[in-house]
DNA sequence: GCGATCAGAT
DNA sequence: CACATCTGATCGC
């Protein structure tokens, strides 16, 4: 009824206007590997710095990168605002000055010169960087009333007043009721809780900042020199947004997508799609899923889709924009060998990449998802020779981690209980290994998946209470990356799990995120012009470390 | 009562 | 730290 009235893009003036802009100015931002001129001693910030904060840009505490629902506001608060150069902003301006990379020069990169000799020609030979409209380009906003008064930045701006949106259409979470409580494994939980009073409304932050925007979206979910977003869905409606991207179906990225959704198109894979549709009832009008490996064109930029070996669904998405350039952004990535036979990533440089730097330390060199499978089902079946009558239990979020329980699943030749929700959840993708795998029985199989969070002693004693006629013990998996120990390595069998009584949690770990040695050969393999990070930035120590690993990878 | 939107926890 | 949510509180409708 209401969907002939909906808006399906945003206002074509605005989007014009901006990418016109774009394609007349060229930011500055992270260091350019082809022009090795930052000085680390200049002050690149003096002209900027004063007015950063004061113009609303992303302090710590509102620039979180995906993940960081928890923030450290020691760098902005202790080191005073801005004039230490320390905040995302300042660093923002500092780390490389020159983007001149986005225009073609002569012998600069001689593959793409050849393709875009006939671009080239019509682009004038020396542009100005114009820097005063930058604001407006990544869209950080001015804390002041006197930018322009469109519609969607006056309701975005008096609603940040408060640090709440007085419409409250588009910028929900994902918490109702039905995907909150045991939607995707349930366990019987303990009557004990800890009650934690929070602040009264009024005590909290939001409140008190009341001239800072709390929510703009970061420029690095932002395709530069496209009206394209990505993964930024809870920052309402974006200006000069006309297309917003989604890399994958897990919350930290679809974060603010709901029913209510109307601000404008989703691309994404097909299996995302019918993520978003069925787990988040988002008008269907709105999602456009996208074939993986197929170039579609959308507001004249060409884009692919390409398998991110992440979660089922995820992709990499490849921006190939009018003048040449192109973009390419991870998303959530584990990269792999594959993915250098991809002809896209062939064929052309990447000028711009917005990686996923999860793990981009040198000490996350973790093994291999093979042989962490195999590890995982070396590790079952010694269980089950001693003690026969164990329950199999594997941790997972939402989506992800299929291929561990998959593992045990073949190895063992027995089936897989999932609870209905994420059995419904399972049977969307369209996976017929997987599909053929599961059980609607519990008591049909000894291998079960549960919440991730739900891997607990006590949790797992009395869930194996239940099942006290079939099983004596327990034996639970949480693969996941961030269980890795530099002390273990590649070393799968220094893993010691953890026992209590009959249960044994094995912290596995099974990423679904690139190792720091995977990062570097798929970086090493691309060598971008440039790289934005996406994850880990909202440290400037860290951001520094991962910009200094880029420069290394690339030297020579 | 329910969805939206925070803060805080794991 | 935070892999990706999960939980609880409050407010508006």
């Amino acid at each position: 009824m209401e969907e002939e009235d909906m808006p399906l893009f945003a206002d074509a003036t605005t989007v014009s206007s901006l990418v016109q802009q774009q394609e007349e100015i060229f930011p500055e931002d992270y260091f350019d590997f082809d022009d090795c001129d930052y000085d680390h001693n200049r002050d690149y910030t003096s002209s900027y710095v004063v007015s950063l904060d004061e113009n609303g840009f992303p302090q710590v505490g509102d620039e979180d990168g995906d993940r960081h629902s928890n923030v450290n506001t020691d760098e902005s608060s202790a080191m005073g605002s801005g004039e230490d150069g320390n905040g995302f902003a300042s660093d923002f301006y500092r780390c490389g000055t020159d983007w001149s990379c986005l225009v073609l020069e002569e012998g600069k990169d001689s593959i793409n010169a050849k393709r875009n000799d006939n671009l080239r020609d019509q682009l004038p030979s020396e542009r100005k960087l114009k820097q005063s409209n930058l604001f407006q380009m990544w869209g950080f906003k001015r804390s002041d009333a006197h930018f322009s008064v469109s519609t969607s930045l006056a309701r975005d701006f008096k609603s940040n007043q408060n640090g709440y949106h007085e419409d409250g259409v588009g910028e929900g979470y994902i918490q109702n009721k039905k995907m909150k409580t045991g939607n995707w494994g349930s366990i019987t939980r303990d009557a004990q809780k800890i009650i934690v009073k929070s602040k009264p409304l009024y005590m909290r932050k939001s409140i008190h900042d009341d001239n800072r925007p709390s929510r703009a979206c970061p420029f690095y979910k932002k395709i530069t020199g496209t009206p394209f977003t990505v993964d930024a869905f809870r920052y309402g409606c974006i200006e000069g947004c006309s297309a917003y991207f989604l890399t994958h179906f897990h919350y930290d990225h679809y974060g603010g997508l709901s029913k209510g959704w109307s601000h404008g198109p989703i691309y994404c894979s097909p299996r995302t799609a019918r993520l978003v549709r069925m787990c988040l009832s988002v008008n269907p009008s709105f999602i456009i899923p996208l074939d993986l490996n197929t170039e579609h064109v959308i507001e004249g930029v060409k884009v692919t889709l390409l398998e991110a070996n992440h979660c089922p669904g995820a992709a990499l998405i490849h921006f190939h924009i009018p003048n040449g350039q192109c973009y390419l952004h991870t998303g959530d990535f584990r990269a792999c060998k594959e993915m250098q036979g991809f002809p896209l990533l062939i064929s052309q440089r990447v000028n711009v990449l917005y990686l996923d730097t999860t793990y981009c330390d040198p000490k996350y060199k973790f093994p291999s998802k093979e042989d962490v499978l195999s590890y995982v089902v070396k590790i079952t079946k010694n269980c089950l020779k001693k003690q026969p009558r164990t329950l199999v239990v594997v941790g997972a979020y939402s989506i992800g981690k299929e291929c561990v329980y998959l593992a045990i699943s073949k190895a063992l030749g027995v089936k897989i209980f999932a609870n209905a929700s994420r059995r419904r959840t399972l049977l969307s993708f369209g996976w017929p290994e997987l599909s053929g795998s599961l059980c609607t029985n519990e008591k049909d199989t000894l291998l079960h998946v549960l919440p991730i969070s739900s891997l607990k002693f006590e949790n797992l004693k009395s869930y194996l209470k239940t099942y006290h006629e079939q099983y004596a013990a327990v034996l639970a998996f949480r693969p996941t990356g961030w269980t890795y120990r530099e002390t273990v390595g590649y070393k799968l069998d220094l893993i010691k799990p953890s026992s209590k009584g009959n249960i044994t949690i094995y912290g596995v770990p099974y990423s679904e995120h690139s190792s720091f040695t995977e990062l570097q050969e798929f970086v090493q393999f691309l060598r971008p012009q440039k790289i934005i990070p996406t994850v880990n930035i909202s440290n400037a120590a860290n951001r520094e470390k991962m910009q200094s690993c880029f420069r290394a990878w690339l030297k020579g």
